[in-house]
DNA sequence: AGCACGCCGACT
DNA sequence: GTCGGCGTGCTC
């Protein structure tokens, strides 16, 4: 924060040339004059400053002029500084680090006292000897050595760019010693913890460090502990390389010209004449599932290609998304650059490096793939797009959708967004003309849109039966078995019990870091926190009240999964969430699996809700869908009709027809009623007009300030501090139409034991009010008695904390 | 972050 | 009179 500014420098002669905005140099920075990486912003020819060091090197250009300026906007609107925001555009600007390292040069024509021999013996002695081992050695005082002696030619410095270590190993520990002697050293001084890690590995497998501390429950630390000891090792396991590597060919032959329908063809008729004009657009493509939006699409690229012209394609989540990626690399072959934040380090870094160089024309990827270092952009494609894996929920927190408007702009290009379910701002903007919108109505082929049933659990609870699975859903998914096709089972909450409590005094058990309640896990026997990963062996007596009265109750994945198995004792049956990640059997091998058939049924979180085209999928079962309805969040109506239109679009995508079962608590509540019919219009004529009712976006910008620290009262006083202060500067500017909200403890108030309040901010979003609260931020962070509290801002925040 | 300065107590 | 531990403030 306190160095994340700009600082002037002298381009010398020799670099005048060279040096754009853009441009990566090194620079003599402090006292010390250390040598730091740093990224050209402007070039001028005056400074504030008198006395200027020059810069000593300039090693390439990294940043386009587009991206500059990019930089900028982001430090601008999303309250970030510029390290955060070269941070998320360039995969090289943590991962290259730059090195001087030392060798002696010719030292027989000259003498040196006493230390300089010492050191020179020291340089030739290690043969990579960097200026950080030096002082370690010698201490501070011999940077006014070492600079006469560089001079002269006795030490020779050689720069290197060094990758730092490849992610594409994974880290995998094993017992290093015999089961008996493991056994000693738990009698001799190990402790529990040590022992669940050594049961585990006496299996004699190699476990990967991640998946072990989920098993025994504990942090890396104890891990390492028993490396240290000699007991276990820890190697790095290289992990099979990038699933997309040998999908290069593409299939020539097969190349065939997308056919359209008469509604998609309407569609892509009127964003092709928008791509063709010399202006920047922005156009909402609303497409019901399975209408066929990837086929406009894709021949919308088909005709930026044809013109070599370049494409950013943005999708929510790539690893559950392996289809659209082996369809773009049979028909693109290897104009096709795929990023996501799975991918290792060195993988992305040749990627980035492919686009960088001209290689390619289309690059698929998450989020961050809108950074896509083009030199030029004629097409930029967001699939699902309401999804809020666009907003970045860390520093730099911007929308993916905004950068993509900026770089359209920038670039005159063409912006699309596309959705069954769009966001109710994206679809106003559209309706009101901002965006040009497009609409495709019905499924494509012969496929039909599932027919949906709501379910009533209490109807079932009446009648007995007490299982998570009612009647109706059980008698689906019997017929869908003996007819041999498949099911999707989801559910929104992983672990085997959500409820842990004391039946005698109504304690819950939550987190002792977070304000969160724990969630039984019976793949590892533990209780544990969602949110922090704090872990704690299951007790039956109540830590309040002495009584045996705790009970396990609420159903996860896991619970569904076992009740599923007992139901169905034949049918062959998948789990994918969170916890079933392990290198063994990745998100896109479970799908890969299923798309396959090896599985009759697929249960599952989130995850299984997204893109999945499997025609063979006839039935979908939303297990209970209450857990949705009532987030205090203006956007949860918005969410929930969106993952149901979307789980339940899951089936029928073929010629068989598709069913959803629909369980809840709630059967009249109205947007299970609206995503029963799937008519998002429906649903959007009533929420719109919530949102105008309520001021929400799209009528008005919203601002949630977060105040976090350790110290309950402290944060507190912050948050009403900077609210007051806030609250005059409004007043100074004579502003209105603002809504401010006094603080208020965040929904979730202890996280990781740092408490939580928010301040939030309805107005209309301008440089003026981002300028006011840009000097508060700035202020708060200089003022010492808030030095453990952090201030975040966030614009316009996907979920409302 | 990382370095240097300066203040103050401990030790020769 | 000097050494070093720690708090503070600056980096073009």
């Amino acid at each position: 924060m306190s160095i994340d500014r700009e600082f002037d420098y002298i381009i010398p002669n020799k670099f005048a040339d060279i040096v754009l905005p853009g441009s990566r140099v090194l620079v003599p920075f402090g006292r010390g004059n250390r040598h730091k990486e740093g990224i050209a912003i402007e070039i001028c020819n005056q400074s504030l400053y008198s006395d200027l060091k020059e810069i000593s090197s300039v090693v390439d250009r990294v940043l386009t002029g587009e991206m500059v300026e990019l930089v900028k906007y982001m430090k601008d609107r999303s309250f970030c500084g510029y390290y955060d925001a070269v941070k998320a555009m360039l995969p090289l600007a943590l991962r290259l680090k730059y090195k001087e390292i030392y060798s002696v040069g010719d030292i027989s024509k000259k003498t040196y006292n006493n230390l300089e021999r010492k050191i020179l013996e020291y340089i030739a002695k290690n043969k990579k000897c960097s200026y950080d081992s030096l002082i370690n050695k010698f201490g501070a005082d011999i940077i006014d050595l070492i600079e006469p002696l560089k001079e002269n030619g006795s030490i020779i410095v050689n720069k290197t760019i060094s990758k730092k270590a490849n992610d594409a190993f994974l880290k995998c520990a094993s017992l290093k010693v015999s089961a008996n002697e493991a056994a000693d050293y738990i009698n001799s001084r190990g402790n529990k913890k040590h022992q669940k890690v050594l049961d585990i590995l006496l299996s004699g497998d190699s476990v990967p460090v991640n998946e072990l501390c989920y098993l025994a429950g504990v942090s890396t630390s104890v891990v390492s502990t028993l490396e240290k000891y000699g007991i276990i090792e820890v190697k790095n396991i290289e992990v099979f390389r990038s699933p997309y590597k040998n999908k290069f060919h593409r299939n020539e032959k097969e190349f065939k010209e997308i056919i359209l329908n008469d509604e998609q063809l309407n569609a892509f008729n009127g964003l092709y004449e928008l791509y063709e004009k010399d202006s920047a657009e922005v156009a909402l493509l609303y497409g019901i599932t399975g209408s066929g939006k990837t086929m406009i699409y894709m021949k919308l690229i088909d005709s930026v290609l044809s013109i070599n012209g370049n494409v950013i394609l943005l999708v929510p989540e790539i690893s559950l998304t392996p289809q659209i990626t082996d369809r773009f690399y049979e028909r693109y072959g290897d104009k096709v650059a795929v990023m996501h934040s799975a991918m290792s380090m060195g993988e992305r870094y040749d990627e980035w490096k492919r686009i960088k160089n001209g290689e390619v024309n289309i690059v698929i990827g998450t989020r961050s793939a809108i950074f896509a270092p083009f030199e030029r952009i004629d097409l930029i494609i967001i699939d699902e797009e309401q999804e809020s894996t666009y907003k970045s929920e860390n520093s730099p927190r911007y929308h993916a959708r905004d950068i993509a408007k900026f770089r359209a702009y920038k670039h005159s290009a063409l912006l699309l967004l596309c959705s069954a379910t769009p966001s109710v701002e994206s679809y106003a903007y559209a309706l009101s003309g901002k965006y040009h919108l497009f609409e495709v109505e019905k499924r494509f082929g012969e496929s039909k849109l599932p027919s949906v049933h709501i379910i009533d659990l209490k109807e079932e609870l009446k009648s007995g039966n007490r299982l998570i699975i009612g009647d109706f859903l059980r008698k689906e998914i019997e017929k869908n078995l003996k007819n041999g096709e498949q099911t999707i089972l989801f559910l929104n909450r992983r672990g085997y019990n959500t409820f842990i409590g004391c039946k005698c005094c109504g304690y819950v058990m939550t987190c002792p870091n977070c304000s969160i309640s724990m969630t039984y896990h019976s793949s590892n026997n533990l209780m544990m926190c969602h949110y922090c990963g704090y872990s704690q062996e299951p007790v039956s007596v109540c830590p309040s009240c002495r009584e045996p009265g705790i009970r396990f109750l609420g159903t996860g994945t896991q619970k569904l999964e076992d009740e599923i198995h007992k139901l169905f004792p034949e049918a062959k049956i998948v789990r994918m969430d969170l916890d079933t990640t392990n290198y063994k059997m990745s998100h896109e091998k479970i799908l890969g699996d299923f798309a396959k058939g090896n599985y009759d049924i697929m249960i599952g979180t989130q995850m299984v809700t997204k893109g999945l085209d499997i025609p063979n999928v006839s039935l979908v079962g939303v297990i209970l869908a209450d857990s949705m309805l009532f987030a205090d969040d203006f956007r949860a109506n918005e969410r929930t009709f969106a993952m149901l239109t979307q789980v339940v679009g899951r089936a029928g995508r073929s010629h068989k027809p598709g069913r959803a079962v629909i369980q809840t608590y709630n059967p009249d509540n109205n947007i299970l009623k609206l995503s029963k019919n799937q008519d998002y219009k429906a649903f959007f004529n009533e929420e719109i007009l919530f949102r105008k009712m309520m001021k929400y976006p799209p009528f008005c910008d919203i601002y949630q300030i977060i105040f976090s620290g350790a110290d309950e009262e402290s944060v507190k006083n912050a948050a009403f501090t900077i609210c007051e202060e806030l609250k005059k500067q409004l007043i100074s500017i004579q502003r209105k139409n603002v809504i401010l909200y006094n603080p208020s403890s965040s929904a979730i108030f202890k996280i990781n034991n740092k408490y939580r309040y928010k301040i939030i901010m309805k107005c209309k979003d301008d440089s003026v009010l981002r300028n006011i609260l840009k000097e508060l931020q700035i202020s708060f962070y200089k003022e010492k008695a808030m030095k453990d509290i952090s201030m975040i801002i966030d614009l316009n925040p996907q979920i409302i904390l």
